[in-house]
DNA sequence: GGAATGCGAGAGCACTGCTCTCTCAGTAGA
DNA sequence: TCTACTGAGAGAGCAGTGCTCTCGCATTCC
C-alpha cells in the first residue's frame, strides 16, 4: 500500500524462523550446554534437521548468534539498570552494574557460561562479538570517568606501575576513561576481573561449600571493590 | 620370591592401562575439550572402543578422573612452589602461589578449563574432587594465618561486615586461618576470586584486545592484592 | 587341573553434524 | 498472466559418537 511493494512473505517468515530457532536453541543450552543438538532443535521445531541449515550454515554459526545475543542482552541489561540511577550517585551506579551483571547471569546461567566460561573447543569468536562484548565494561569505565571529571576519585598513594602496565592501562582507558589517573584505571580493571570472577565462581560451583549467603557476600565484595577503586 | 606372591600381572597392567588412557585423553582434551571422543582415545591406544569401558564405566567417569588429577596437579604445583620460599617472606610466598597458579594454567590450559571453566552440562562433580579442589586455596589461607600469628597483618580500618558475611567468613577461615581478623579473611577471599578471575580472563580470551603485557599486568595485580589483603 | 574372573574384539543400537537431491511454493520479470 | 528463477522443507545417506551385549581367550584362584 501507498506504493510499498507487497509484503515480502518469504523475508518475514525467514526472520521469524531464525528467531524461533535461536529461542529453542537457548532452551536446549540449559540441558546440553554448548554441544546442543541441531537435530533436537529441529525436532522441537517440527522440522527436519536439514531445514535448519537454510538458516545457519553450521552449529558453530548458531552458537555465534547465541553468543552475540547473549553479549548484547547482558550489555543492554547493564546499561538500562545503570541509567536508572542518579548520575551523581557513583557508588549506586557501581553497585547497579555489579548487581545487574550477577542478576543477569543467575537468570541465564547457560548463556553466561557460553560467553564467560571455557571457550568452545575448535570455535573461534568472530570479530562481530568484540563490540558487543565490551558494552558491560564500558559502563564501568564511564562511572570512573564521571568520578574523575567531577573530582571525586579518592587519591590514595598510588601503587608504582611498571612501564608495560602503564601502557596497557592507558590504552584501555584512553577511549572511555581518558581523565582517570592510571592507578585508578588499573584498580578498576582489577575490579572488573573481580566482578566477573565472583559471578563465575558462584555459577561454576567454586563457592559451593564456602559461601552460603551469596547475595550479601557479593554485595559486600563489590562495595569493597568500589572503595578500593576510589569512588 | 621371598614369600611374596607372584607379581599380579593383571593388576599392574590394569594400572598402567588406566594411566595410559588418561594420558591420551588429556591430549585429546586440547583439541576437543570436555567432549573428547572415547572412540578416538581407543583408536590412539590401538584398542577397540568397548575395551575402554573395562577401565572407566562412562565418559563422565573418565572426565572425573581427569578433573581429580588436574586439581591434584595444580595443588601439588602450588604447594611445592610455595614451600620453596622462606617462611617469613610473606609477600614472596603470596606471589609464588599466584605465579604458580597462572603458570600451571598456561601450561595446561585445557585442564584448567576443565576445572575452572563452565561446568560440563549434565555432569555432577562427585565429593572426591572437593578435597583436591581446596589444596590451592588452602595454601593461600596458610599465608594469612602465618601473617596473623606473627603479628604482621596490616590493620586498616576494617570495612563493616554484615552478619551473614561474618558467618561465611568465619566458617571459611575456621580451619586453616583461625587467628586472622574477619576483615582480612574477607579480603583474602576476594583476592582468591581475583586470582582465578584473572587467570580465567586471560585464558578464556577476555583480555584479548585489552591487556598486552600479561606477565607484568598479572604480577602488578597480584602485588596490589597482597597489599590489599594486608600482608 | 578345573572353575572363576578379567579383558579385548566385534556387532549392534540410537544418536549426532552435515551433504545432497528432489519437489514444490513464493517471487520477479516479461 | 505466464514463465523462469529462487528459496525452503523432506528424505536418504555418510561417517562419526556413547554405550551395551555377547563371545572367545588368557590369567588367576583354589
Amino acid at each position: 500500500m501507498y506504493g510499498m511493494k507487497a509484503t515480502n512473505i518469504r523475508a518475514r517468515v525467514r526472520a521469524e524462523m531464525t528467531e524461533e530457532i535461536k529461542t529453542i536453541a537457548r532452551r536446549h543450552l540449559a540441558t546440553d550446554g554448548a554441544n546442543l543438538s541441531l537435530r533436537a532443535v529441529a525436532r522441537d521445531l517440527g522440522v527436519v534437521s536439514s531445514a535448519i541449515y537454510r538458516y545457519f550454515a553450521s552449529r558453530d554459526e548458531l552458537l555465534t548468534a547465541l553468543i552475540l545475543d547473549a553479549y548484547n542482552s547482558l550489555g543492554q541489561t547493564v546499561e538500562d539498570r545503570e541509567r536508572a540511577v542518579a548520575r551523581d550517585d557513583l557508588t549506586g551506579r557501581w553497585m547497579a552494574v555489579c548487581d545487574s551483571v550477577r542478576g543477569w547471569a543467575l537468570e541465564r546461567p547457560h548463556e553466561y557460561a557460553l560467553i564467560y566460561g571455557s571457550p568452545v573447543p575448535g570455535y573461534q569468536a568472530p570479530q562481530d562479538t568484540v563490540a558487543a562484548a565490551t558494552r558491560a565494561v564500558t559502563v564501568l569505565g564511564t562511572i570512573i570517568q564521571d568520578a574523575a571529571v567531577t573530582g571525586r576519585v579518592r587519591h590514595d598513594p598510588p601503587e608504582p606501575l611498571a612501564a608495560e602496565v602503564v601502557e596497557d592501562v592507558r590504552r584501555a582507558g584512553s577511549v572511555i576513561a581518558p581523565d582517570v589517573p592510571d592507578a585508578v584505571t588499573a584498580r578498576a580493571l582489577s575490579a572488573w576481573v573481580t566482578l566477573f570472577g565472583s559471578v563465575s565462581f558462584e555459577l561454576f560451583g567454586q563457592l559451593n561449600q564456602v559461601v552460603m549467603h551469596r547475595d550479601e557476600f557479593f554485595a559486600h565484595q563489590m562495595r569493597v571493590q568500589a572503595r578500593f577503586v576510589g569512588i
